[in-house]
DNA sequence: TCTGGGGTCCTAGGACCC
DNA sequence: TCTGGGGTCCTAGGACCC
């Protein structure tokens, strides 16, 4: 979808149409946070998801911020998916905005590729890019080269020729420190890493990633667009407006975080056996303790003292940013007595 | 200039086992 | 006195994606 979550902000909000519109966090230039979406007018100015709202307000300070509604995005990403499952036979959805169709068995690929764009636009009023290729890969790089309200079919033997020239960045996975290690190899481009040397890419880094960089760039992928994907972990955290000291109040968003948590896993019937705590500290230092236990649970008492521990143990030497509580190694068909969430109270030696 | 929230996958070292 | 060659599981961190 282009500019998804802007996109469906518009529909609520068509006198905004033509401005420049930013969905963030919040509507607070000068508060924490970060751009989820930005219009292509917005785009114009240096400004994209995932920049920090101060940056992104001194570069457009013209912006209209508006803050975001995933509840909304999610309904009409429901809308939208439903819409393409009825148009193939497998549907492999990633994330809100995007996904792949299997049409091996479309007679006629291309002609279905535009009836679900005008479906789409005839059903929400929105927008959307298409790639079509012989794979995901090439699919998915085909479908960012025409945007916005695009279609683009790349075969296999034009891939070097369309995209060789391009930063070798251009390949989902390889992001900006791939990127500079490759740059420090002398590669720069899809076409120079399809012709790099493999025993100098096994050397910087290691036989398995060099292989499938390779591959990629050479526009071979075998992974199958697959419907059934298997949840690995599920988790929360919360950001603090302003850095926290107060043991009180980390410990009053652990328990929030942790009720959160519990409740979901309740709600979709699902276990974990590794606790997992992140912390983040001022500035911006990234830690995480887990914990395996014997065996699966979603018990919020049993999860909130794992995560009472873990965090008692843990040596804060400086004001806490971000606190987040997290749970893997997930077995879903455990049991199915489902026993109601109870409020937890932790109760620790700070 | 300051970095959200929710995920996946990979690496690397240590413990442990046969 | 010097100690192989697997394999799995766990933990921590990092890169990347939407």
């Amino acid at each position: 979808m282009d500019a998804f979550y802007v996109s469906v902000e518009l529909l609520r909000r068509p006198e905004l149409r033509g401005r420049p519109v930013i969905v963030a966090t919040g509507t607070d230039p000068t508060a924490r946070g970060v751009v989820m979406a930005a219009s292509y007018e917005a785009r114009k100015f240096g400004v994209h998801s995932a920049l920090p709202l101060a940056i992104a307000h001194r570069r457009c300070p013209d912006a209209v911020l508006v803050p975001s509604d995933m509840t909304l995005y999610r309904e009409m990403s429901g809308r939208v998916m439903s819409i393409l499952e009825s148009n193939c036979d497998r549907l492999e959805i990633v994330g809100l905005d995007e996904a792949y169709l299997d049409l091996s068995d479309s007679p006629l690929p291309k002609s279905r590729c535009r009836k679900i764009r005008h479906q789409i636009k005839a059903e929400t009023g929105l927008a959307c890019s298409i790639g079509l290729g012989p794979n995901k890969l090439i699919a998915k790089v085909a479908s960012d080269l025409d945007k916005p309200d695009g279609f683009c079919v790349l075969r296999q033997e034009e891939w070097l020729q369309v995209v060789g020239d391009r930063p070798a960045s251009l390949i989902p996975g390889i992001g900006p420190k791939t990127q500079e290690r490759l740059d420090k190899l002398g590669v720069r481009t899809v076409a120079q890493l399809a012709q790099a040397d493999a025993s100098m890419m096994e050397e910087t880094f290691g036989p398995r990633t060099a292989t499938s960089l390779l591959d990629r760039a050479r526009g071979i992928d075998t992974r199958a667009v697959s419907s059934e994907r298997q949840r690995k972990s599920e988790s929360r955290e919360t950001t603090f407006g302003e850095d926290v000291e107060d043991p009180q109040v980390l410990l009053d968003a652990l328990e929030r975080l942790v009720n959160e948590l519990c409740a979901s896993l309740s709600a979709h019937d699902r276990s974990g056996r590794t606790v997992t705590l992140k912390i983040r500290l001022q500035p911006f230092r990234t830690f995480t303790r887990s914990r395996t236990l014997d065996s699966h649970t979603r018990d919020v008492r049993v999860i909130g003292g794992v995560v009472g521990e873990l965090f008692d143990q843990f040596e804060i030497d400086a004001p806490v940013r971000l606190l987040g509580v997290g749970v893997s190694s997930l077995d879903d068909q455990q049991p199915s007595s489902s026993e109601p969430a109870k409020p937890l109270t932790l109760d620790l030696e700070v």
